[in-house]
DNA sequence: CACAGTAATAATACGATATAACATATATTT
DNA sequence: AAATATATGTTATATCGTATTATTACTGTG
């Protein structure tokens, strides 16, 4: 991590992908323990289907995937499992994109800010404190009472900006 | 004007509306002239209809409205339109309600930064230098390269707020 | 154990948002 | 007027999301 606010950069791809779903799966366990909330196998199976990719995913993606692990799913489904997760701060809703990713620090409730490469579609989360200031600041300024920030950046991740130089 | 980077307050309800949508056609007219773009007819009625409301509108919304000028209309017609519309900084739009709204300085393009009331659905513009400076340093340390920014934010304006205080 | 209460899931149907692909028309330039 | 570019019309379909009703599974209580 080259910032301290950054939750998750840009994933390269030769990281230990299996074990950094497992851990996203073990923290997701723990944490519905602790709240006393039901990860009932089907919301872990969709948390576990949005992980497997560093990336946004789409309900229907999800959708077609939980037909191949061979049950019947129908959009409610996949809809009701994913506002679980959302809510409860396990994926992010991308709105730039009506899209999902997994979120890797779930303890604590927050809007992250998201860089997304519109080359190879990774996304990193950051949660920089002087930016969610600046904005309540402003917000306040103009009477506003904030309920939820969403703030989505999109352009090249560093290594696709690299290769786009040629 | 309480702040000199808003762009656009949540507008009371008793201004001068008819003047507020002939103002924004009338400089959309300008800028088209000055950079030679075509304000067609069928451009110039969406960018009207976006601008009836001081609120988000649906495409679907638009499309109903140009079928009631007796036209007929198809989903790719107003989608055009309003193509048009946002790559040429007349209108924004809302990815967090998949609406659009009309953009009272387009002289200059940016990248709004939207306060949306949860209650009224009325929307205030904001265009804070800070806040992009630090959206793009933050990018910037990651090696990210912004190409644009989304900066939505929901809430309560001052007047649903107040009124919510019973 | 039977029962009621709650949370989760299934199932159907539909609504809302958006784009692909191709045809036609209009404007601009030559 | 012909050639070119731009805009619009048209059909069809893809994608995203929700309302509604029914059913199942898991609690606790008498």
């Amino acid at each position: 991590m080259t910032d301290k606010n950054v939750l998750s950069d840009f994933r390269p791809n030769d990281h230990n992908h299996e074990a950094c779903i497992a851990a996203a799966l073990e923290i997701a366990a723990a944490v519905c323990r602790e709240r006393e909330l039901r990860l009932t196998p089907l919301r872990r199976r969709v948390l576990e289907l949005v992980w497997q990719q560093h990336m946004p995913v789409g309900a229907y993606d999800l959708l077609d995937a939980l037909r191949g692990d061979g049950r019947r799913a129908d959009p409610p489904t996949v809809y009701r499992a994913l506002d679980f997760l959302v809510e409860n701060g396990f994926v992010h809703r991308i709105e730039s994109l009506n899209a999902y990713v997994g979120c890797g620090e779930p303890e604590h409730a927050h809007n992250g800010q998201f860089l997304i490469c519109g080359n190879c579609s990774r996304v990193a989360e950051m949660e920089d404190p002087a930016i969610s200031k600046l904005i309540r600041e402003k917000a306040d300024a103009l009477g506003f009472r904030i309920s939820q920030q969403t703030v989505e950046v999109t352009g090249l991740c560093g290594e696709c900006r690299e290769r786009a130089q040629t």
